[in-house]
DNA sequence: AACCAATGCAACCGCCTGAGG
DNA sequence: TCCTCAGGCGGTTGCATTGGT
């Protein structure tokens, strides 16, 4: 997509207007350049000395959001929805504090995530995502899936990199610059997913309590997440932990509920492969 | 092939905070 | 203490792309 035929507020004929809209090339070489030689911050010194006819606001975001060079691109890793998944779950809608800990993604991708993928589900199932019963079916059925996710392509030895894979960046004319390095290992996080981690140990870093079924159901909820599993596809590892395959019939979830520990069992260490039909079998294997 | 709806994401907007005068 | 400004943040929008019919 040539960025150039995206409209663009400002008009040729009047260059002492501000420009908004997509950037182009010439515009991200000039910032580049700019912060090459003068750095970061004093962003709308920057606008005006770069020549570029944007805001401060504008090249910051730019830079920050795409043109920096340890910028990740790609899809995000089960490793890092995980992180993300658990993060949210502390902290809520706290996108630069979440972001600070998935290193070379901005808050920005992180906040897409969010509503593109787990708000989309909520919606979906009709559920508040600030609701108990939402925290509780991302950490019961979602995370785990994405811990499964994660043991699948260790054990097969493909650890999984969607970021590997080249992204259409019809957005922009270029690669951004090579990292000096490449982007720390999640293992360096103090909130760290390791493919190794186990559910207790995710949960733990979280101060919600984790028991998996400590959580005040409402019936009525979980009927229209059941229903709403109908409807859902299985595409990507979001879905995939709703997919109806892997929900509990609604009488053996409740009774589940009252019962069950946590600590004892390592999640990551259980065969999950091949399709777990239902909860019980899910909690078979679990206890 | 053409159309349409859904999706994903870059970019913008408005508000808030903190620093400096 | 008040004002101004820069920077940062979360929410929202616009549009290219994708997928389905």
């Amino acid at each position: 997509m040539p960025t150039s035929s995206k409209s663009i507020s400002s008009s040729s004929e009047d260059d002492s207007e501000v420009r908004r809209g997509p950037w182009t090339l010439e515009e991200d070489n000039l910032l580049i350049h700019y912060i090459t030689d003068h750095g970061e911050g004093r962003w709308n010194l920057l606008a005006k000395r770069s020549g570029l006819r944007r805001t401060g606001k504008s090249c910051r975001l730019r830079w920050l959001n795409y043109l920096k060079p340890d910028i990740k691109r790609g899809n995000l890793t089960p490793q890092e929805q995980l992180l993300i998944l658990e993060l949210h779950s502390k902290w809520g809608n706290r996108w630069s504090k979440i972001a600070q800990h998935l290193p070379g993604r901005t808050d920005n991708e992180i906040k897409n995530y969010w509503r593109t993928r787990v708000q989309k589900q909520a919606r979906l199932f009709k559920i508040d995502t600030n609701s108990t019963t939402f925290q509780d079916i991302i950490r019961r059925f979602w995370m785990p899936r994405l811990l499964q996710k994660i043991q699948e392509s260790s054990s097969s030895g493909l650890f999984v990199q969607d970021s590997a894979i080249p992204q259409p960046l019809d957005n922009c004319h270029q690669q951004p610059p090579p990292a000096a390095e490449p982007p720390q290992a999640i293992q360096s996080l103090d909130y760290h997913v390791s493919e190794s981690m186990n559910m207790p140990e995710i949960c733990q870093l979280s101060e919600y309590p984790i028991g998996p079924f400590h959580a005040i159901v409402n019936d009525n909820d979980y009927d229209t997440f059941v229903k709403g599993c109908y409807y859902a596809d299985n595409n990507s590892y979001e879905m995939e932990a709703f997919h109806l395959g892997s929900m509990p019939a609604l009488g053996n979830f409740e009774n589940s509920t009252s019962n069950s520990h946590v600590a004892e069992n390592n999640w990551a260490e259980n065969d999950f492969s091949g399709s777990v039909r239902n909860m019980d079998e899910l909690w078979q294997i679990r206890n």
